[in-house]
DNA sequence: GTCTATAGGCAGATAGAC
DNA sequence: GTCTATCTGCCTATAGAC
């Protein structure tokens, strides 16, 4: 009952995805194998079957609890930042974070592979850059409205350019093995909402 | 010898480029198979096999032909495009005939699945991104220096910068299904150099 | 250049004991 | 919950005939 999204005393389960979401966002769904995260749990893929019936719902597994998890970010934000421009700085620093953890974004990696994967897991990772632009879209009108956000045209549209910045960004950085390229972006993203 | 690139008379180990090019673009190079490749020519595994000893083999005759490609299309706007916002949206243009056949930008793909990728491959995927770089960054430069592009910083950081954009906004408007998704990104990456 | 046949390995998955 | 054992299928790759 008291566990943690990754602490030291989750379940098997939660472990599981832990390692799993390591693997699919470094090297793809289509990267790894119940095998590999058998092994990353020091249990069998037997056993890993008994948490998850098959890959598929690992998968769902996966984008739900990262939607949630990025979900309850974004609550935090709207918590401890009043300010619309702190808001898009402290959105950016989630991509950061994640992408200095030597991932991709989950969602992002998924979209790439989506014409491989189940229909329920490609139906999950639309809901994720709805809920991420349905967010960004009232932090942007927010801060048109009081002035703090200058930007052009409909803030729905602007939101999504937003998101596919930063994913593009993470994207290209990682190959490259360069963090700063990625700050640059941000940079220039922030600073085109002067 | 008077064998085009994508020619109807091609020879096999270019049919097989080019059946390669579209399931690597669309469902990335580990979400396809010499199997499915083979069937696509309508030969065996094994005479694919003649052609190209490995998938690595595969995969960077894959890369290099693109890259060659691309190169061209690059000479071509110099060659036919004078202006340096005329350029630039012929650069635009050429990422959104790849989104609508459907695809991905195979570099951009396999930036995803770069961990998984063998090294040689890892290292074209970075020479295609530097070709685009070095190229952009003299559209910029060129316009910057005629006033008919404006833009803030260094040249060669905003030319990383419309890569990154136009990638992340293929990588997001593929699960959407939504080609307007793209060009809403494009017109607001163009806008943002006037 | 293309084929048949085959090898060896790993994939996802299941049955059934403990 | 975790195990051993096993299944079926697909993967990359090779040998050798035509």
């Amino acid at each position: 009952m008291a566990e943690t999204q990754q602490g030291r005393d989750a379940g098997t389960a939660q472990r599981a995805l832990d390692v799993a979401e390591a693997l699919a966002q470094t090297r793809g769904f289509n990267g790894f194998s119940y095998a590999h995260v058998a092994a990353g749990l020091g249990i069998t893929k037997a056993s890993l079957h008994y948490h998850f019936p098959g890959k598929a719902e690992l998968g769902e597994a996966l984008i739900t609890r990262y939607s949630e998890r990025f979900a309850g970010a974004l609550a935090r934000i709207d918590d401890e930042r009043p300010a619309a421009r702190d808001r898009l700085e402290a959105y950016i620093e989630l991509y950061a974070d994640v992408l200095n953890g030597r991932r991709m974004c989950l969602c992002g990696m998924l979209a790439a592979e989506y014409e491989t994967l189940p229909a329920s897991m490609a139906d999950a990772i639309i809901r994720f850059f709805d809920a991420n632009q349905a967010w960004l879209t009232g932090v942007l009108e927010g801060g048109r409205a009081d002035g703090t956000l200058s930007f052009t045209g409909d803030a729905g549209e602007a939101a999504q350019a937003v998101i596919g910045t930063l994913e593009g960004a993470m994207l290209i950085a990682r190959p490259y093995h360069d963090l700063s390229r990625f700050h640059a972006a941000a940079r220039r993203l922030l600073d085109g909402f002067t």
